[in-house]
DNA sequence: CGCGTAATTATGCAAGTGTATAATTTCTCC
DNA sequence: GGAGAAATTATACACTTGCATAATTACGCG
């Protein structure tokens, strides 16, 4: 024990900033964005308020960066588990809807920081561009993958009509999720992902089997 | 002007409150609910913020008191149109699904409105058994006009696959709704019903024609 | 008309807010 | 190992917050 009651460590740069933004969201999720005060981040991080200072010019600095830390995770969460299937178009819209309708992106904490967020996104310029850059993602990748999926099964669908389908299935998709997170015992594990699949393959005319994994 | 200078008007008790809990909303919609501050609702109200203390014993209240006035008033808004329709219950779950995705149920601050109230719903017990009991409507009333327009074109459904459609489709109409409110120059007029009808069409088998209003 | 009472305003207070700045502590480098 | 610099803490300040309480004002009723 090398004097254990020395006052503070020092820590890098982007880790003192990464445990801030950690302790922002979880503050903002519970409290929302004014209810995360400066001292309560400086608690949960574990720091001394005068800190965030240091690393954040300002309160609302550290709020943009925590909202886009999160809209980063939750894209990356979403489109990984897409992107990462090699099989036919059907294959990866299958594991688009199910990786956005079950845990992690699938959360109680995730829909609280969505709404807690949504006042401060439509009012600063910043994080509306980030909403709807993140959101125009999305749409599109859906929009794509249905496009893919469609011509695959050799009925391509008119750009008019792909845009609807895209529409539809992300209002499903996106309704889900929220019913998912705000009443998290109201559905069994798979059971989200189960009626999205059949609701998106409704809509599209499209069958989304369940795809057996293979690890 | 029989002294114009007087510096207050009495007001009857439920024209008070009333005013204050409107303020209250506008305030609750722009801020989040700890941005609408007592000081800020009195302002807006046009009275003093001693008043409010005279009509509702905390700010907590004051905050419950909104919430129940605004649920109600998303219900109704939502309920009556397909309450009214005499026709058969296709036509009046069409009109369910017009009424749940046009304005005023469709309105970017009613969107404002679910997020800003969503964290306190899910902490104060009183706010969350309105929360439920009113999703609990909604649903229960969705799943009963599939039920009965189902058998209607004797397809009738068993209750789990009933549950399921009823999920799916209020998944769609959620997420079609937020959508619409937070994006609200994405749609043309009636886009977002003709969409929605679409969906619940495709998802139940059913055939939501547009119909002509009668009256 | 004028009196009483309730509605409304006016004022005050303790706690919490973001931010600024000074005082410490840790760690690196020679 | 000790000086210098950066990280961290400590303290202070002006402002806002919800709430309480006292002082006014309007208006119904005799």
């Amino acid at each position: 024990m090398t004097d254990e009651r020395r006052k503070f460590k020092r820590e890098s740069a982007e880790a003192r900033k990464e445990a801030l933004i950690l302790a922002t969201l979880e503050l903002v999720a519970e409290n929302g964005v004014r209810g995360a005060t400066v001292r309560g981040i400086a608690e949960r991080a574990k720091v001394t308020q005068g800190l965030i200072r240091h690393y954040f010019s300002s309160k609302e600095e550290l709020i943009t960066a925590a909202y886009e830390h999160h809209m980063t995770a939750m894209t990356d969460q979403t489109f990984a588990p897409a992107a990462g299937v090699d099989g036919t178009a059907l294959d990866r819209l299958t594991a688009f809807v199910n990786a956005s309708l079950t845990p992690p992106v699938v959360d109680p904490r995730s829909i609280a920081l969505w709404a807690s967020f949504l006042n401060k996104v439509q009012q600063d310029e910043q994080m509306k561009a980030t909403h709807e850059r993140t959101y125009g993602y999305f749409r599109d990748f859906l929009e794509g993958l249905i496009a893919d999926a469609l011509e695959e099964g050799n009925r391509p669908a008119a750009p008019a009509r792909l845009r609807q389908l895209a529409i539809a299935c992300n209002a499903v998709i996106d309704g889900l999720w929220l019913e998912g997170g705000a009443l998290p015992d109201a559905f069994a594990p798979g059971e989200l992902a189960e009626i999205g699949r059949q609701s998106v393959a409704a809509i599209t005319g499209l069958n989304l089997e369940q795809e057996a994994e293979t690890a």
